[in-house]
DNA sequence: CTTGGCACTCAGGAAGCGTGAGTGCCAGGG
DNA sequence: CCCTGGCACTCACGCTTCCTGAGTGCCAAG
């Protein structure tokens, strides 16, 4: 169907339209690469792509800019992703080392994605549901107050407020640490919950009402999935001067945690990388752009995953480099603490 | 100087222009508003307002704009802050109110002002420096690696992991803690960090090289200023057609979290309801912008900051009604938390 | 299948024009 | 002294027109 020229016509023309924006064509694509035919044979194989419609031209008389499924073929068969340069790697490792506690992790890896792409950089927090309870704290704050805080292997913190139904004492408190820490450390969050759920009984009849408020506060943190915070930043390279159109859309897609969520969620599942195109996007108002997401978790597992979103007119592989690279060292991050 | 009319004038133009975002001519003026006097007495108003600076026009035979100079004066004497309706008030609270943990509280605020005001939002999370030890709490992760969890009475928990000289016990680590809390619960963070410093004398010999690793990450990790987050929001609605240009260096400005905190440093200390107009901001890439800030704390005391940042053009009661309001919402639910 | 030649298209910039909102100034009236 | 109507002037903006050049599709010959 596509000879080999036809695809190496392609390729170059992503390649052209990528790095000046501008529409490209038959005499600048021979003049720029070495293809040792003349345009006219080019112009022949662009009518071909552009009915196969890989390629399309903005108005008669103008270059052709590939189509979503042109960039699609690009990113399938004509392009490797670019590995980083050994300085960017060192520059990565070290950075992310320097990082303490996961928000600053997390933090972290969005600066660096957001710098290494000029694009915008968007992480999810490791899921609760695959990690493993490391230590439940109890702190009693006033007399029918107590702050829970729930720490798990990822080095994910989470706390919440419980109002008690009665007073309680610092011995009750003790007591209920130590059930609730011997019941769960070392549990699977996803399990945990299931544990708390049948762990009322074990309390003497004088504490139950507070410890069933406890437990249900433990249960609802715990097993809230929506609690799966997502962070973005770059968003500033949204203003490079290309897709200024648009803009508030993505603007208002980021902002919006859920419609982020479901975008990456859509993704194709787990640690490989994946590249979403333009109007393969679910997302209204990210049908103008790409996103190179990647899995990435520690020791073979899947905790979460990482994106750059920008112009369907990108670097693929470049980005993809990148998130991969990324993707990686962060794993690697969150193995060692 | 400026007689009570050419006040009028200037108020009326500063309605106009940011009602319609053009530049305001003598004949609408009089027609909108009911001065009960010609276009052209108006024009010769406007001639001494713009010799002294309040006004300008973009072009020969054009309206008038306000300059910084003018919203100023419009500030502070000609406008009163725009209380929020009854309606507005009830739904800040409530949706306040269903916020649990310190995060919670902060990412709420960042969206109510941001819907509030149609503009951009920014919290500071409150301020370490004034807050309270209320528990410290460390979880032996390894037998050379703990958890140091420090939890302050605004509901802030800041965690860091520590790498320890030698291997310890779990014996030990009680130990630790119940010396930590001992000393240090209820005091004041800069209190608090003075004692730790004093406190690895009353540690028995052999422990002393692990506490005293513990013990100066604590210190590190209360007495580190810039730990301080902000967190913004609200970016879609800089998208607005108006300040377009200039976008990128607002977006740049915000994601540099130093850069925001000298600003709102800046911005006239303490709890007071602060504006910061144009050319007054500090930070190059703010110039077109003005940003209104207020602190907010907890029974007397001011925690941190919270702003609006929006176009210089922008409607200044409203927005300043907004953020006293969620500024003072805010402060009452942290004092109940 | 490739190539040079040729006629054709059309976006985008430059130039010209008209219009109307807005101005500054002035002379007369309260 | 301040206000007012009148008047001439200015100039951004929107409109059309024109031109140019990059790029195309097609064709006939190699």
């Amino acid at each position: 169907m596509l000879d080999e020229r036809k695809l190496a016509v392609l390729r170059a023309i992503v390649e052209d339209y990528v790095s000046t924006n501008e529409p490209v064509g038959s005499k600048s694509l021979v003049d720029r690469h070495n293809l040792d035919v003349s345009p006219a044979t080019i112009r022949n194989d662009m009518a071909v792509l552009e009915e196969q419609g890989y390629i399309t031209q903005p108005h008669t008389s103008a270059g052709r800019v590939p189509t979503d499924k042109g960039y699609r073929l690009f990113v399938d068969r004509l392009s490797h992703m670019k590995p980083l340069s050994s300085a960017d790697r060192r520059a990565i490792q070290g950075y992310l080392a320097q990082a303490y506690g996961l928000d600053d992790v997390v933090m972290r890896t969005v600066r660096l994605l957001a710098q290494l792409t000029r694009q915008v950089a968007v992480v999810q927090y490791p899921s609760l549901t695959r990690s493993v309870v490391r230590h439940i704290e109890l702190v009693r704050l006033a007399p029918e107050k107590l702050l829970v805080v729930v720490i798990t292997d990822t080095g994910r913190v989470e706390q919440r407020m419980v109002d008690l139904p009665d007073r309680c004492e610092d011995d009750d408190v003790a007591h209920l640490r130590a059930l609730l820490n011997a019941s769960l450390d070392g549990r699977r969050l996803t399990e945990a919950v299931k544990i708390v759920a049948s762990l009322t009984e074990s309390v003497p009849p004088a504490g139950r009402a507070n410890a069933a408020a406890v437990f249900s506060v433990i249960m609802a943190n715990l097993s809230e999935r929506n609690e799966e915070r997502i962070v973005f930043g770059g968003t500033a390279n949204l203003a490079a001067p290309d897709f200024s159109q648009g803009l508030r859309d993505v603007l208002q897609a980021l902002e919006e945690q859920v419609v982020l969520m479901r975008v990456l969620g859509d993704a194709t599942d787990e640690s490989l990388l994946s590249v979403m195109i333009g109007r393969e996007n679910p997302v209204e108002g990210l049908r103008t752009t790409s996103l190179v997401s990647s899995g990435y978790g520690s020791g073979g597992e899947t905790l979460a995953k990482l994106a750059v979103l920008g112009p369907t007119r990108m670097d693929y592989p470049g980005t993809m480099g990148a998130v991969s690279a990324v993707a990686r060292y962060v794993g690697e991050i969150l193995m060692e603490s």
